[in-house]
DNA sequence: CTCGTGACTCCCG
DNA sequence: TCGGGAGCCACGA
């Protein structure tokens, strides 16, 4: 079979957001790690900055490794939380999300 | 080509 | 609790 040459890190991560279920969220360095870079955070908060409309990826499902939603007040944050909340994720003190019940948990590779 | 920067994260004091 | 430094990769000047 052919084989897969890797594309790029950044089609990788691209290609994982959109397989993030509704209801669902995964943080950057998840995300960078299934994509095979666990320091790799930033390339996919850059990837959402900049692909994020452009290619319709489910932006508001990545957070970061607190839960909590990195966007600055005023800059999409609210937009965030309520995208979130339509899909039945709950918020708590200081706006942080359960991880270990929201969290997305792909088996191996997945598809 | 070199630099600076960024919706991040980990490590050390 | 807070701050500095390193790692990672792509893009625009």
């Amino acid at each position: 079979m052919a084989k897969p040459i890797p594309q790029t890190l950044f089609q990788r991560v691209k290609a994982i957001i959109k397989k993030i279920p509704r209801g669902k969220v995964a943080t950057y360095g998840q995300i960078a790690a299934l994509a095979g870079q666990p320091r790799a955070a930033r390339q996919v908060a850059w990837a959402l900055h900049t692909s994020s409309d452009k290619d319709r990826l489910p932006w508001h499902r990545v957070i970061n490794r607190n839960g909590a939603i990195s966007l600055p007040r005023s800059r999409g944050y609210e937009l965030q939380r309520e995208l979130l909340r339509r899909e039945g994720v709950t918020f708590g003190l200081r706006d942080v999300i359960d991880l270990e019940h929201f969290q997305w948990r792909p088996r191996l590779k997945s598809k």
